[in-house]
DNA sequence: ATGCGACTAGAACGATCGTTCTCTCACACG
DNA sequence: CGTGTGAGAGAACGATCGTTCTAGTCGCAT
């Protein structure tokens, strides 16, 4: 059932996606390629003709990870109180999906070479939410919404973090206060 | 010039330094023996007679660091505004000593396990910090102080995170805002 | 003087790392 | 029908990993 069909885009796909899931939750230094490999039922050959490295690899995952939270941002963005959508949007992630911490603080911690690819790619990422709050808090009438932004990038690497590390049950109430604090407004 | 003066306590110290020192700026799994050996200007046999294995150096890193933390705390304990204190204690570190992060939020990135020594240090250390910032919130006279230490705990990754990745000088008034608001005091 | 403990230097262990290679086979397109 | 091209398994590359071991050296005590 290896699924003999589909030919080309499938194998990079599955790849990217198992590389991404063995990342994130595994580290990146801690697993080589041939787990990768392994874990996709692929040939190492297979590998190098869609990546040119394991390099490659991380920095798919990472893009990956960068498109899933701009669908979710972008699925958020219709609301009526984008604000409140975001906070409870990352509360929600918190708890689901991103149980073992940021793909993106967790890089970094591996990756201390602030001009490779990887951090290029994270300073990117950052730098775009940190756009996509500002624009939130300026919708909601927020009277200086970079300050809110900034607040609130802290509080989303706090949840993150402190969701991995103290438990997402443990944290949620701290950080639906506090963001709310800081916005000036029951976000709860 | 390698003081052989110092027999015993010396090399494991020295060792222990070196090792920390490397560990923090290049991360854990990136960082081999040898390299830690030729840095501190040892040999094999000299550290194996120490130290258990690579894993004994890495508790050893993050015991230093959280001596390193407590010695800190207890210098400003005996603050008048131990909060005020606290929080301000916490932009210096952030500016001037842990500019690679929070050496614990790295090292659980690389330490997904966590019944391991190295996961279960890191929560004791938490664990302690939350009581001590629980006590300086109760003594500045807040009214739920477990709430208050909850959210400075937040706040305190945060700041190492963001100091990290956007830059001390980005983050120390966005830190004591937030600080400040969650408070309920001016802590600037 | 002698032996012991702590150091250094360095070879060597098996394992795993990321990468490159050869060879075979299936399928599609001309 | 012949011929790519892409995917398959797997051997093998040199390098590095953490660890163990042997040999030799120095200082200091008995």
């Amino acid at each position: 059932m290896t699924t003999p069909a589909a030919p080309a885009q499938d194998a990079r796909e599955r790849l990217a996606a198992t590389a991404s899931d063995l990342f994130y939750r595994e580290g990146i230094h801690s697993v080589g390629v041939d787990r990768i490999l392994s874990e996709a039922g692929m040939s190492r050959a297979t590998m190098y003709r869609h990546f040119g490295g394991k390099e490659d690899l991380v920095v798919a995952y990472l893009e990956r990870e960068d498109r899933g939270i701009r669908a979710q941002v972008a699925a958020a963005g219709g609301s009526p109180d984008p604000l409140r959508a975001a906070v409870h949007g990352i509360a929600e992630d918190v708890a689901r999906r991103h149980t073992r911490g940021c793909p993106f603080i967790n890089a970094a911690a591996e990756y201390p070479d602030e001009a490779s690819a990887v951090r290029r790619l994270i300073a990117t990422h950052r730098a775009w939410f940190r756009g996509v709050l500002t624009q939130a808090a300026a919708g909601a009438g927020a009277s200086d919404p970079e300050r809110v932004a900034a607040a609130l990038v802290m509080l989303r690497d706090a949840a993150l973090v402190g969701g991995y590390l103290d438990g997402a049950e443990n944290i949620r109430e701290a950080f639906l206060d506090s963001a709310s604090a800081v916005a000036g407004v029951d976000l709860a």
